[in-house]
DNA sequence: AACTATTTATAAGA
DNA sequence: TTCTTATAAATAGTT
């Protein structure tokens, strides 16, 4: 139909290529549309150009998934199934190295050791001496710390507290009010800072250990089939 | 294009629907057919009569599910999204719990504890400090079970020897060959057994840490987006 | 399903 | 791209 006959084979020429392809595209979408009114059909027509460019029709009464819901009804071809089979080979692989993290939670804990020999045992137990002496040793760190800074607030406030005398002595000339430096200062000095100003220091009451949140995930709820 | 002009609407009488539809159904394929020849396009051409009769079309260089995967792709509409979303949250859920048993790991490793106060790290320590005693129990006592088994495997070896010997002096009448019992008895209570006969058990020998299989589990690389 | 008058699609050219 | 137009192709109505 146009003023030659053509054959039907690849335009090689790329402008003509796209020029017909504009053409015929336009062409089968009226088809589609005219069989979806006269035949009252549904119908689905995805397009590709040669050069990647996206076209489009579908019945007006539904919508390409519905029309694809269908076709894999109608087919039994599942269109999904590698994306499907992907994402749950990968949740697989996650819930498998979430049993062994917990697994060696557990052991770490102290519980299911059944399965163990001496060998493992004895590891285990290297492994957590290494773990306790660092734990300590990170302790005794933060003790030296906070004792650190403790001493350098307390100087701080020693200094405060001595200017403010000296204020007050400057400005108040009654002879009733003037302490003496040095007897404030040794008060001071003779004191158990640690134990008395930061009663929480050295409090190594039993503390709960630690319990993220692990469990009651719920993710089996998860309805994951196509069904 | 026929014997008389038609209007586009439905076509009340379903014979000459049902006829219309087979006539531009193939009409429409020709076209399909001839647009992936001619323009080196793909498409896909899903079709469903009014009566429920279902039909296709597809480019012969691919099938009907990879257009539609780059259907998905280029129109940016999740298909089932509703179902991905689900899976998306689960996995993401499942990649925390990791996070955090690992972390969990780490700092019962020892590592990772800048971020804990006095009180948590007395905590672990606390934690540490169990799970160790457990573990030494539960190897001692592995030890004690392995102790016991020998010694009755040695009992019934003994008594194996015994009865070897006894059997022997009845059948051999030659003196020369006549074993005092008691002596070899003897022989083996003397012995230490475990340390000689079973190396293994006591060698406590540096050994690897526990460490399953964790990292590199390279799930990251599924391309789970659809972009 | 075949025929065929007619309409429609479109190839080539502008 | 879009328009034009000669011609090929599709198909409505008929058999």
């Amino acid at each position: 139909m146009g003023r030659g006959k053509i054959e039907i084979k690849k335009i090689e020429n790329p402008t003509n290529r796209q020029v017909t392809y504009s053409k015929r595209r336009a062409g089968i979408m009226k088809k589609a549309s005219e069989l979806t009114v006269l035949c009252d059909a549904q119908l689905s027509l995805v397009m590709f150009s040669s050069t990647g460019k996206f076209s489009e029709y579908c019945s007006p009464t539904t919508d390409t998934k519905s029309i694809y819901d269908r076709y894999q009804q109608v087919s039994g071809i599942n269109l999904w199934s590698s994306q499907y089979e992907k994402m749950q080979n990968t949740l697989n692989h996650l819930k498998e190295i979430n049993q062994n993290l917990r697994k060696e939670i557990r052991q770490r804990n102290g519980e299911e050791l059944e399965g163990m020999d001496i060998k493992e045992l004895r590891g285990l137990e290297q492994t957590l001496e290494e773990s306790i002496r660092i734990v300590r040793q990170r302790k005794y760190h933060v003790i030296a710390t906070q004792t650190d800074t403790y001493k350098k607030k307390l100087k701080s406030t020693r200094e405060t507290y001595r200017a403010l005398i000296h204020e007050m002595e400057m400005k108040d000339e009654n002879p009733n009010y003037n302490f003496s430096e040095e007897n404030h200062s040794r008060v001071y000095q003779n004191s158990i800072p640690m134990a008395t100003e930061c009663p929480q220091m050295f409090s190594f009451r039993v503390v709960q250990p630690i319990q993220p949140n692990l469990l009651g995930l719920g993710y089996e709820s998860h309805d994951l089939s196509l069904a």
